[in-house]
RNA sequence: UCCUCGAUAGCUCAGCGGUAGAGCAUCCGGCUGUUAACCGGAGGGUCGCAGGUUCGAAUCCUGCUCGGGGAGCCA
């Protein structure tokens, strides 16, 4: 038998006999040669069947091939201007080994609710594979990154006594007889691991039981959580600009293929380099009262207001020092002006929100204490938390990144569903 | 939770008061270079559910169910 080997690889085999595993993407036939687009995972590769070359049995073989099922294709790869890829294979030999009959998926059109009822077919497609596939890379260059640059990975719980921010709704489930929660973020247990590691991240999952249904939300979504012990507000913003550009040039150099199959423009990438705006709330607030909005300092942004300010760059842009009152508790107010904190929302362009948030956090005792008072924290959950002020508290800061939202940010996709392989979205539970 | 749009063949949709339609998919036939191939034929329906108006409802009205988009909240 000729070597096994993958799509991607063929262009190694020019002139050879080479033997692909996979499925069937698409026939079209005439009545005396048949083009078989076949899929591996890697890639898609048309194989061509002529009846005069191959004889009638392995002709019949591939007569009987159906949309979807899987086979094993014998053929001598060959280079060929008017194939996609660049290659062709011509058959030599077929072998079926699952079948597959009215398969769902058909290669038009489709409704959305239809197709994410199909999921687990839908991902099968060119455009989902190579979506999964920056995905993937995305992950890999931010734990390339971080790695590279002396953090340690610590994965914190995924069952929680209560929440973290005490704001969003929480999912709640049993821990035998107690109440628990599942996590909508890490933060705190990366503080409280920074005191160990110094510099730290995390990748998992966050779960907001929030009644959210817009492009940019996810019930279940992935956040990567990095925390680092003696970083100021500044140090964490220039990290975040590093970070963020870091991971776009990496798709950029190993998702070429995917990227053109998701039919992204590239140029909008290519000028992601740091350093990236900047702007503080209050220019911010300033700038939508000038283009006529209706907001005051201390109001919130809400989504067009974000869209808007983003709209202004062709890079991320930082939204830094908000009002202290509509940030989370653990923030580190800005010494020069108390009533803002030392945080930072970066923003996407192109309207895909906010990607990330962060913050230096509150490294004094009393200050933490007093926070604790005023939101009227419970102590038997959160006393550890107060414990990292305690003992050897050091400036520190740390943010939050929000997976799906950059990788539909990266691949400009209409919505964040398709940036993760079985979306967890209101009303949809299945499959 | 609120606003808004929608539900007709396996899929995408048209039909908007007078016998249920098209393209694709499926099956049969044809075609030696197709690119969501094409050509001919066939099968395929509780028009989301329940009421109401009408001689007559997929079509108009009311309620319900399920879903899409958006807001708030957030990553």
């Amino acid at each position: 038998m000729s070597p096994i080997t993958t799509i991607d690889k063929v262009g190694d085999y020019v002139g050879q006999a080479v033997t692909l595993r996979g499925w069937l993407y698409n026939k079209r036939s005439s009545g005396k040669i048949q083009f078989l687009q076949v899929r591996d995972g890697t890639g898609v590769i048309q194989c061509v069947a002529v009846k005069s070359e191959v004889g009638d049995e392995v002709f019949a073989a591939c007569d009987a091939l159906t949309q979807e099922c899987s086979l094993i294709v014998e053929g001598v790869v060959r280079r060929d201007e008017r194939a996609k890829g660049g290659y062709e294979l011509s058959v030599l030999r077929v072998e079926r080994v699952g079948t597959s009959t009215d398969y769902p998926i058909t290669l038009k059109e489709h409704g959305v609710d239809f197709l994410l009822d199909h999921r687990h077919l839908w991902i099968r497609t060119p455009r989902q594979r190579a979506i999964l596939k920056v995905r993937a890379e995305v992950m890999r260059a931010m734990a390339d990154f971080l790695d590279g640059d002396g953090f340690t990975r610590v994965d914190p719980p995924v069952l929680t006594p209560s929440s973290c921010e005490g704001t969003t709704e929480l999912f709640h489930t049993q821990y035998f007889d107690e109440d628990a929660y599942l996590t909508q973020s890490g933060q705190m247990y990366l503080e409280a691991a920074a005191m160990a590691l110094g510099k730290v991240y995390s990748m998992g999952p966050a779960f907001r039981a929030e009644r959210s249904k817009t492009r940019r939300h996810l019930i279940e979504f992935w956040m990567i959580e990095p925390e680092m012990a003696f970083y100021t507000h500044e140090d964490n913003v220039r990290l975040q600009e590093a970070f963020v550009s870091h991971v776009v040039r990496h798709v950029l150099t190993t998702c070429e293929n995917e990227l053109a199959t998701i039919g992204r423009d590239i140029a909008k990438l290519e000028r992601i380099e740091p350093p990236f705006p900047r702007l503080s709330y209050d220019e911010a607030i300033a700038w939508l009262q000038r283009h006529g909005h209706d907001i005051r300092w201390g109001d919130d942004f809400g989504a067009p207001h974000e869209t808007e300010l983003a709209a202004q760059f062709d890079r991320p842009v930082f939204i830094e020092r908000y009002p202290t009152q509509i940030k989370a508790f653990y923030m580190q107010p800005d010494p020069e002006r108390p009533e803002v904190v030392l945080c930072a929302d970066l923003l996407a362009p192109e309207g895909y929100g906010e990607i990330i948030g962060g913050s230096q956090r509150i490294h004094d005792y009393d200050l933490m204490r007093q926070r604790f008072e005023e939101h009227r924290l419970p102590m038997d959950t959160y006393g550890w938390y107060l414990d990292l002020r305690k003992y050897g508290s050091v400036p520190h800061a740390g943010f939050g990144i929000g997976l799906e939202r950059t990788v539909a940010w990266i691949c400009g996709l209409e919505h964040v569903r398709e940036a993760i392989p079985f979306p967890r979205m209101l009303y949809r539970l299945y499959p």
